[in-house]
DNA sequence: TCGATCGATACCGAGGGCGCATGGACGTCT
DNA sequence: AGACGTCCATGCGCCCTCGGTATCGATCGA
């Protein structure tokens, strides 16, 4: 037979009081059946738990030993049930957050900080993944928020999180390389490298938009920018690459400034679920409907 | 209505299998009971655990933070018995030891080291008390080991734990602070610091037989020895001191050895009630008393 | 549209736990 | 020293809870 809560109560009133009758009085109840409880409890553990002197009860040391246990399983049925309430008010849990490795130095940092101001008590994990996965893993439950491209499937909400500029990315040995006045997508004589149009929808049709698509295309695909970026460093070519990269510092590879009549801005923009399951996400997404600014 | 374990291990197998009827075949029962279970704690908690898709169902993001407490409700009661028994055959609890001032420079780093090697899971609480305290202490249950000087009152049981001679404690700037031959108590001209008959009889008691009663204690009383020494140290006499003090190294005192013809040596025992029901302390007497040497 | 799957509900029977009454051991008061 | 009171243990009868069987209803897939 198994230990039941009850003889776990049982037994720490009993404890307490020292005293099986005053014990049965605080458990509303009479002291026999609280004694058959101590004693099935004794003959379930092997162990004897209380002296039986004659005048009331004292802990053994192995009861005083399963005092503890009774405490710490007791204490922590009694914060659950509240836990778990909260948990279903979206005040604590966990919020799965997908980014794109470009979101990550664009915006990561500020966004955390602001899910942390609507939701505080409310842990965030973090996943890398590209556009197409984070829309597939949103419609999975696989995760709540994504931090994508532009467009945005039906059957989601979502908000503009940031707008940055393209830039010229090109290998040091260019001869772009050099200068800081703005340069035009003509300047350009050799090959791009470009998103791949699977991986990096978005900003595969827009640059195809910029260059055109004859010229577009015909050195290197890649749908990740890191990837890109090592590619523009081995000299296959220059690239366009939103601006917050330039953060990254890659050695061996320069900026240039876009002329304005080329430049084109690109959007990243927090994404969910209207119907997803996460009470964390649903308190998130009603501040954000009140509240779309980011920055308070 | 209060949550029951019956509720916790269903919902923890459900949410395992995330299928009501395999959960319960788990549990060796049929599926309508298990799912007036989850009924029923749900109703308690006024949270919906599960999502009941037409397939199977799916934790909700409350009913993940619920299950994580219930594995350690479960959990805990896993190992509860267990550590309840394991205390019940003395292998761990607590071991309450009380010394005298004495007894802790003698030997109760290396007593300390016997005890662990013997009961090795149990954890030792420390007290310094004068043997008649001890005495009353262990009769009260209030500790279950002493360190005591003789004699040993009826009804405890005890093995001799340390021998050791006296020496002459004597100021710094007496007559005997210098020298290295043995000294006889007859070479003591000035007055003697005494042992309280009351908190050190067995000292109290051999110091008057070697000394002489009508020389012994005309000076000052002291039960503790560090006391004592502060006496000798503001040159208000010599004292009988045991050997193993001399480890104090107290500032401003100087000990001589006593002539063999006066030398007289002093013991100190472990002492506990053979009734006690601290089964930490009956594991350890049953050793001692199969094994009394104290190093192995 | 039909069948299969899976959770929810209705009804019934058995076992466990509670309360009442009482026994037995120990300490205390007179 | 004996009677009483206190406190835990035990015997018994009742009720309530919980589990099983049978069935319904909804959803999904062919």
């Amino acid at each position: 037979m198994d230990v039941s809560l009850q003889q776990l109560r049982g037994f720490a009133a009993v404890a307490e009081e020292q005293h099986f009758g005053r014990a049965a009085q605080r458990l509303n109840m009479t002291q026999p059946p609280l004694t058959r409880q101590i004693q099935a409890l004794e003959r379930s553990l092997g162990v004897s738990l209380f002296d039986r002197t004659g005048r009331g009860v004292r802990l053994t040391a192995a009861g005083g030993v399963f005092l503890e246990h009774a405490h710490r399983v007791l204490a922590l049925l009694e914060v659950a049930p509240e836990a778990t309430r909260r948990a279903a008010e979206g005040q604590t849990g966990t919020l799965r957050l997908a980014f794109t490795a470009i979101g990550a130095y664009a915006v990561l940092a500020d966004f955390l900080a602001m899910v942390n101001r609507r939701i505080p008590a409310v842990s965030v994990e973090l996943t890398e993944l590209v556009s197409p996965d984070q829309y597939e893993a949103l419609a999975n439950l696989e995760i709540d928020l994504g931090m994508v491209r532009p467009p945005i499937p039906d059957g989601f909400e979502s908000l503009l999180v940031h707008t940055e500029d393209l830039v010229l990315a090109v290998p040091a040995d260019h001869k772009l390389a050099t200068g800081d006045a703005p340069v035009t997508l003509a300047d350009v004589t050799d090959e791009y490298i470009g998103y791949s149009p699977e991986g990096s929808r978005y900003l595969h049709d827009i640059c195809a938009a910029m260059i055109g698509m004859n010229r577009y295309a015909v050195s290197q695909l890649a749908s990740q920018v890191p990837t890109m970026l090592a590619l523009v460093r081995a000299g296959l070519g220059c690239a366009l690459i939103p601006r917050s990269i330039m953060a990254m510092g890659v050695e061996g590879v320069r900026y240039r400034e876009l002329d304005a009549a080329d430049a084109h801005s690109v959007t990243l923009h927090a994404c969910w679920s209207p119907d997803s399951p996460n009470p964390a996400l649903q308190r998130l997404a009603e501040s954000l409907r009140q509240q779309p600014q980011l920055e308070e």
